[in-house]
DNA sequence: GTGAAAGCGCTAACAA
DNA sequence: TTGTTAGCGCTTTCAC
């Protein structure tokens, strides 16, 4: 019996054990015409004796099917992971498998790791594949592809995304509706549409209410908490510091407290901070962080369904597709000057 | 120019294009020498060119080493995603890529779905692999494996857990502690080392305080949401129902505090719970809920951390990491009759 | 310095 | 009904 470098059993093994052929063991796997019934009895008996399971590597090798799924991200942090619990949902009962991929998040890797990512496992592990996040508008064409949260621009890529505009506009009415003049933001990523379009609706709020944007309070945080860190303390530390910080993210939100707390600033009694997603951890935050609430779970739910239909080759009407954003009000802000 | 079933980039088709050998193509991606430094320049240019990358698969069956490590999830839900994001920020920098692989959750899957997935993925797709809540003791022993939150009896897989048994203890002295006689407990995965050692905690604190175990209060939720669900009904339903619950995990003590809504009950008026894990939803809830915190993240990085020493064939002192856990008074819990 | 060939574990067409 | 063979994309001897 030929044993692998590895303990792994493999279909060569069975097959001797079993005394047939390996082909024989591919067919009684699967369930392919031709085997009699006697033979097949005997290979499961091997197989199940042996605790056979097929390579996924190898048989994806040979197949152009392989029935999983692949949710690629740069990483797992908060955001990423609801959206991935949503995709597990619709996972469920489909017949595919779920494999989620974090392309590693090396610092010279940040531009450009999903089309990476998506080279090593497409067309071999992964029929499909759900892009979180994605640093760039189109990849080569390789396989059935859905962006959530996409990059800005026109995307030829189907794309499941929140109403930024509207989620951004919510956060910032809400605070001017709570006296708020000098409203500071910490803006996200540049290159992600999300990002630009909560900006967009920081400035359309302002010009609904006749209030002008003074561009020196907005401060680059790029969904990153470290970059946040720092956007914060500039806004906080300058001569006329805002009485309100809207962050693009709920991350950012986060690092504002920190630094807040840090610099001894009453929130909300000196400060308001809004934040962005309200991923789980935000309720967890002292003050209790408000927030514009984006369906997450709901984003890697429908990205996944739609990667389903795609893959059944099945016409899709509309590939953008766009869900509400609602404000959830909590410790974090209040009126002005309480 | 051979062009493959789907549209990915191979390196067949580098080859082709620069006019070289596959070989060749190989060498220069792998660094190897004996590569003229003109060719090298030339077939590079093709690879950026053509936006080639190495599919993992392939190489993954012809290497030993992959450099991909597989945390193996029989769901993406609150646990297990805690778990994930904390092996990512073990990986971070680690030089290893991270792959989560969901077994799919079939219904028949629900024993032994980590032997099957392991064997698809081990020693082809990745060096090691985490199990989150395996449901064997023991699998097959086909390369370097760590459990978070293993399997009861004593495990020859090295393990890391949180401190399940202080945890329940932490749990019913709170509870006691507040005045609670009469606690029900809706109890965990029969086979999991958790869930017997959180009834053990139970126990444990009744046994200290003097207290007796009324034994129609311990009914089975199995750390799923819809058995909670019923568990609770039936506690809460009861003749003399309890004053307070305990419920194995999180996720129960959600479903306890729907079904109390339900049933008209106040919380924490006329009802007291505490969860265990404290998720991140656990706060979220109304009112919210106090739990036992174990480290989640923590265990999913320790496993990590452990697996990479196993595969680097480190000298493990100690196997078996066990996590401190802490008591977190949240809403959902007050003194008895208050 | 380069390429031809074998083989990783598997499936499918074809022969026996 | 069964086995032989070729080949999925890649790496690695080993000739040239």
């Amino acid at each position: 019996m030929t044993t692998t470098h590895n303990g792994r059993v493999t279909m060569q093994q069975v097959a001797a054990e079993a005394g047939v052929s390996v082909s024989t063991v591919s067919k009684v796997i699967n369930g392919r015409y031709g085997v009699a019934s006697e033979t097949s009895e005997h290979v499961n008996a091997v197989i199940s004796r042996l605790g056979y399971e097929a390579s996924l590597v190898a048989r994806s090798l040979r197949n152009t099917r392989t029935n999983v799924i692949g949710l690629l991200v740069m990483d797992f942090e908060p955001f990423s992971t609801e959206v991935l619990k949503g995709a597990a949902d619709a996972i469920r009962g489909s017949g595919f498998e779920l494999v989620a991929y974090s392309a590693g998040g090396g610092v010279d890797d940040h531009i450009g790791w999903e089309s990476r990512a998506l080279s090593r496992v497409m067309g071999t592990l992964v029929d499909g594949a759900v892009l979180v996040t994605p640093t760039v508008t189109d990849v080569r064409h390789t396989g059935p592809v859905v962006a959530v949260d996409p990059h800005t621009g026109r995307s030829s890529l189907p794309t499941v995304t929140s109403d930024n505009l509207q989620g951004g506009r919510l956060a910032v009415d809400h605070l001017l509706g709570l006296g708020h003049r000098r409203i500071g933001m910490i803006t996200g990523r540049p290159d992600l549409s999300s990002a630009e379009l909560r900006e967009q609706g920081y400035r359309d709020a302002h010009a609904a209410a006749g209030v002008p944007v003074d561009e020196s309070l907005l401060v680059l945080g790029g969904y990153d908490p470290e970059q946040a860190r720092e956007a914060s303390r500039t806004l906080l530390t300058m001569a006329e510091p805002p009485s309100a910080i809207f962050a693009a993210n709920d991350i950012s939100a986060l690092a504002t407290l920190e630094v807040a707390a840090e610099l001894g600033i009453d929130v909300p009694g000196r400060l308001s901070v809004v934040g962005f997603d309200n991923i789980p951890e935000s309720a967890l935050a002292d003050p209790p962080l408000t927030t514009v609430q984006q369906p997450m779970r709901q984003l890697g739910h429908d990205a996944v369904a739609m990667l389903i239909a795609l893959i059944s080759g099945a016409e899709i009407e509309d590939t953008h597709l766009t869900l509400e954003t609602t404000m959830v009000a909590r410790g974090s802000s209040a009126a002005v000057g309480r």
